[in-house]
DNA sequence: TCGAGGGTGACAACCGTTTGCCATGTGTTG
DNA sequence: CAACACATGGCAAACGGTTGTCACCCTCGA
């Protein structure tokens, strides 16, 4: 079964069958047909690995996450899965643990078998990333390096949103609860917050920064809530929905006594108790784009795309969690 | 930057290299050493689809599931990404949508590029199952077929409990929510589940079968609530998660007017409204072994286990959406 | 001193495809 | 009718490793 023995029953070169099989074009339609009739007889199934040493496409992308444990990369795996395959690529899963040097380390031991990465949220240096792209064709969510095409969430412009919500329902004392310090996320909706805070006049502050995962909630409440705060704008919904079992602990009412919005929109956060206000990011979208545009750039037939970074919009979906203010 | 390099710059023959590299018994610590210290040099780094076609080891092994939207699934991609990566394998994801044509399909076409799968619930006929094993090293996680190594979970035990528990509430009439009715796992449940009341001369009722997804919980809470049962076990979490959300808008108690319990413990299920009663499954841990099971055979050093089959067990863990039987 | 044996490294075949280059045959054009 | 272009298919050289086989050398025992 391999085409050797194609050529061998239908008396026409290895190459012919070749040929016949990856670009169908390139052989008259009489051989082709017969050739690829003896290739469904003899059930032939192409050998990737082969095809790779020869040709140096490998026909597998990688998706990069910091940790698959993060309900936030199930959209992104959706996203990507989808469109890879719809692409005609496999799809490989890389975990880097949250660790950089894993990362790079990774990245770097496969870079031959692979076609391209996809990066969910790098924690890498800029110039590391640059130096990687060099080396391997990548796309970034979630993090703008110039030189690396990326798709971006603008969650940024979202938490306008949220604070012209919470403001107008009365809040004066609104607190972002932060991420891990080196996460460009982070960083971005930090200045958004600050940024839509100062147009009101009022004050920004924050707690934290908490690491990632549900279980900084519990510290988070209770820093929001030492904060003497009203309103909160968590750096996401995993921090959100580990606040509100804190809070709930604690008897706190959500929104009587905080308002709480998180980002993201994740699974679970529309049956939370209560239900999440939240940031609608549209994380399977970013990852099918971030997929076309690697796909696109691996093409070098297709024509080069000429922007090299997609923004993509969020939306504030109001759900439960957000109130107005009581005296 | 191929071992030729590297022989070139040390003076020994490239299979003394390979060796040096993949196999360092097998030369002297002399060699080995100045070898390793060239390869370093040199920064070299292995091409893996070589690497395949010489050897027909590809070091991938894919995971196999039949829709990545199905938090079911996050804790199995979880378990075996972990232990994939700690074996030194690479983990391919394969999306079959819920086609057991399109899982065929694919495992042949990629079987090639892989030294081994893990179907989580497969979808194919128990005879399609043993012909595909022949083929590729499986392991199968919630679906025994003889022959193919798996791994179970043992909801169905778990069954019994979950109904005790409610029986002991006083209830008398629950029904099954029924999923897709080609699934293993949910005749193994409902078996359970019938043998569970037989056993308190209670009648076995169910309702569906429903659809794989959160969206069938609105059919299934009506149906439910249709039959005049006083509780119900959902085929999974994600029936019981829809369900909490219909019944909520119905103006419907739980537990008060209805008691639920769900399975797996998915991601979610501790904090919805109320917080879900539900058979805790080990699926991260079911992932790892799976991943160990198909390793230890995949390394033919290594001795063969006897037991082809692991069963995992299942416990109750009981939160809000089960309450006492009230009149 | 000679033979045996174990350890070390080299040679070369092979894994299954792709692809650049060339030879042939066919149709088109002037 | 000749010359030419083009379409088609074949040859063979890669691609970057692994591995079976064998030759060599060194050491040790008789």
């Amino acid at each position: 079964m391999t085409i050797a023995d194609i050529a061998a029953a239908t008396g026409v070169a290895v190459s012919t069958v070749s040929r016949a099989l990856s670009r169908p074009s390139r052989v008259s339609a009489a051989t082709r047909e017969r050739i690829q009739a003896a290739a469904r007889e003899l059930d032939y199934v192409p050998h990737p690995p082969a095809r790779a040493l020869a040709s140096g496409r490998t026909g597998t992308v990688a998706l990069v996450v910091s940790d698959v444990t993060n309900p936030f990369y199930f959209g992104m795996i959706r996203g990507t899965q989808q469109q890879l395959t719809a692409a005609g690529y496999a799809h490989l899963l890389i975990d880097t643990e949250d660790s950089a040097d894993r990362e790079v380390e990774m990245l770097r031991a496969m870079r031959r078998s692979l076609d391209g990465a996809i990066l969910g949220a790098s924690r890498l240096p800029a110039r590391a990333l640059v130096a990687l792209a060099a080396d391997i064709p990548l796309v970034t969510v979630n993090r703008n390096v110039r030189g690396v095409p990326s798709v971006v969430i603008d969650t940024p412009a979202g938490i306008a949103q949220a604070v012209e919500h919470l403001v107008s329902l009365g809040h004066r004392d609104v607190v972002y609860v932060s991420g891990p310090a080196q996460s460009w996320s982070n960083q971005a909706r930090w200045q958004a917050m600050r940024a839509a805070l100062e147009r009101h006049h009022l004050r920004a502050q924050r707690v934290g920064p908490f690491p990632p995962g549900r279980a900084s909630g519990t510290a988070a409440a209770d820093a929001v809530l030492n904060s003497g705060a009203t309103a909160c704008v968590a750096f996401n919904d995993l921090f959100a929905l580990g606040m509100l079992t804190r809070l709930r602990e604690r008897g706190v009412r959500v929104p009587g006594d905080l308002s709480v919005v998180g980002c993201d929109d994740i699974f679970g956060a529309d049956f939370s108790n209560p239900p999440l206000t939240t940031l609608t990011a549209p994380i399977e979208q970013a990852g099918r784009m971030a997929v076309s545009l690697l796909v696109s750039r691996l093409d070098h037939r297709a024509p080069q795309p000429q922007r090299r970074t997609a923004v993509l919009p969020t939306y504030l979906t109001v759900r439960e969690s957000t109130g107005p203010l009581t005296v």
